[in-house]
DNA sequence: TTGTACGCGTTATCAT
DNA sequence: ATGATAACGCGTACAA
């Protein structure tokens, strides 16, 4: 595997491998002719520059790492689109890394900022509480983008969030169901050992039913099953097929995911239980899939857009010296579709 | 950023750097005790490798490379999920790698390849008529799964590919339709400029038509909007709405995706057409979301798990030296569902 | 405007 | 079992 290099190039052009490396690189000090010259041999002999060598020699890459778990979130897929353009409209290159569910996304970043000279980093979902000193570690700026609970123990001016109040719109989601006259409000959250968005909003969920004077019963709370991915709708599907084995009563379910939400309504229709008549479903996160389900999914809405964009403007602001770190809250918004109806 | 490096570690504990790499890097020729000294002096000065200089210097790493356009294609995204199981069973890694709409990904995977050491490269999706003479460039084994059309003025020995036959697989998804006695079928497929499976598909669509003594009606068949994601439930939403405003009648659609057709199903509905009393709808690739929705939708089936192991045994094969480039071809499986009735 | 020489952090080779 | 040293391919002072 002989690949050509930049010497070789040089060598055939007659030139310096400096005035080479100018040529690829858009820098000002060079002869135009010369540039065209070397441009056009490098297209001839396919001379691709190799990237791990650049990245060991350059100072600083223009790139933000946005670093995502999982990949059957769509909620979270939507935001990468976002996120891509506006790092895009920066002048940035963004490099997306995927972390595995036995990964540890701090473990990752460490590394990436070792390998390509990253400027930021964005972490999309996940969970923060235990990994406070590797985080410190990070000398890049970074934001938590969508993740449930923040690390405590770090200052908070040491890095930046942007997420919904997962808490007050769980209590929002449940009042709402409470409201139209729900009182045994089932549930699919997030495992116990895990203190992801999922668990904080079951917190929302139990503060609201006792504010409602409704007692809380564990019965009707179920968690993800840790053998399938997490927040999947094949979940939500295993997950109320087993609850509804158990023949507690309940008039709606309230499900940490729109994703959940949908394998819910299919394990229910399958069981001859319909929705809204006999049980109402809502979901949360406002995925374009709960728009189209039969019935409709009513959920609470996570502003993508505005996510995506304080996400990035906070970043920026960081990397330009303009700003500093922010911890910003975004407003869900609850969508009322088919899926509930009044008791 | 005085980043800690191999050298310090090795002036730290008194060692030359080469012994450092191979206590990294699992080498047989080291005592044990230094080896141990090594690991824990690293991890109390939370040293990482730069994989930047271990792929410049690296003569291979057992890494795949799988590159996938877009993210929105759940069927891909179903895919991913089993290569990287096979590839970890393999004793690789897999790295992914996700490729803009307007990028052309053979230019990344030429990048890869110099980047990392990369030893095989699985394509997902995607398009490789006119990229003929820059696929030759490649020289690590490469196979086009699930890729539409395929690249015909190179020889077949030198690539791989595993697909369904989207020709046959659309006459007979077409035909089912026929023999359900639907005659105006409508048609959601690829834009016409690009050779993709939906453009395949459509062609089996043609010919099933015709066999049928059929007239092929031209203002039944729609392409994906370019301006919207290829592939994504919006986009056979605006499609089929724009559709419906020509009042040309119908009594079946046939969507080249899952996806597209649960967007479609959408616009149906707002439209006040009932499914499938009024207009049968089917898709192609058996996404979970399908069996969801409500009708539930009847579609040809990829046969996931198939054609993933069968893709990394090509690769490993030739990567292992038994076994050669091969064209594998995969039945798909109709599955009917509750979206298609009689006429 | 252009070329030379050095160093980025690592692994491979060879000697010990 | 271990250490010294030469690459890997590129960017960039610095000199010309």
């Amino acid at each position: 595997m002989n690949t050509v290099n930049i010497r070789d190039i040089a060598r055939m052009c007659g030139v310096g491998v400096s005035t080479v490396s100018r040529a690829i690189n858009n820098h000002p000090d060079i002869n135009q002719e010369t540039k065209e010259k070397i441009l056009k041999c490098i297209a001839e002999n396919n001379y691709i520059p190799n990237n791990s060598a650049r990245n060991l020699k350059r100072q600083e890459a223009k790139v933000i790492a946005v670093l995502i778990k999982g990949l059957t979130n769509t909620f979270l897929i939507e935001m990468i689109q976002i996120l891509e353009e506006e790092i895009k409209r920066h002048g940035y290159s963004m490099a997306l890394e995927r972390v595995h569910f036995d990964q540890d996304e701090v473990d990752i970043a460490l590394e990436l900022v070792k390998e390509k000279r990253l400027r930021g980093i964005i972490f999309l979902g996940g969970d923060f509480e235990n990994r406070v000193s590797k985080l410190r570690e990070l000398d890049v700026p970074f934001v938590l983008s969508t993740a449930g609970s923040q690390p405590e123990d770090i200052s908070s001016d040491e890095y930046s969030s942007v997420s919904v109040d997962d808490m007050r719109e769980g209590y929002k989601m449940t009042e709402f169901l409470i409201k139209k006259g729900h009182k045994r409000i089932a549930m699919i959250s997030a495992k116990t050992d895990d203190e992801s968005v999922g668990k904080l909003r079951l917190r929302g969920y139990k503060k609201a039913l006792e504010d409602n004077g409704i007692a809380f019963d564990p019965e009707l709370v179920r968690f993800m099953r840790p053998d399938v991915e997490d927040y999947s709708m094949e979940n939500g599907y295993v997950v109320t097929r087993d609850f509804l084995k158990d023949k507690v009563p309940f008039t709606a379910l309230f499900c940490v995911s729109d994703t959940l939400a949908l394998g819910a309504c299919r394990a229910l229709n399958e069981a001859g239980v319909r929705i809204p008549e006999d049980v109402s479903v809502v979901g949360f996160d406002g995925v374009e899939a709960g728009k189209f389900y039969c019935p409709s999914l009513t959920t609470m809405e996570q502003p993508v857009t505005e996510m995506a964009r304080a996400t990035t403007d906070i970043l920026f602001g960081i990397i330009d010296g303009h700003g500093s770190h922010t911890h910003k809250i975004c407003k869900a918004n609850l969508v009322e579709r088919e899926s509930v109806r009044s008791l």
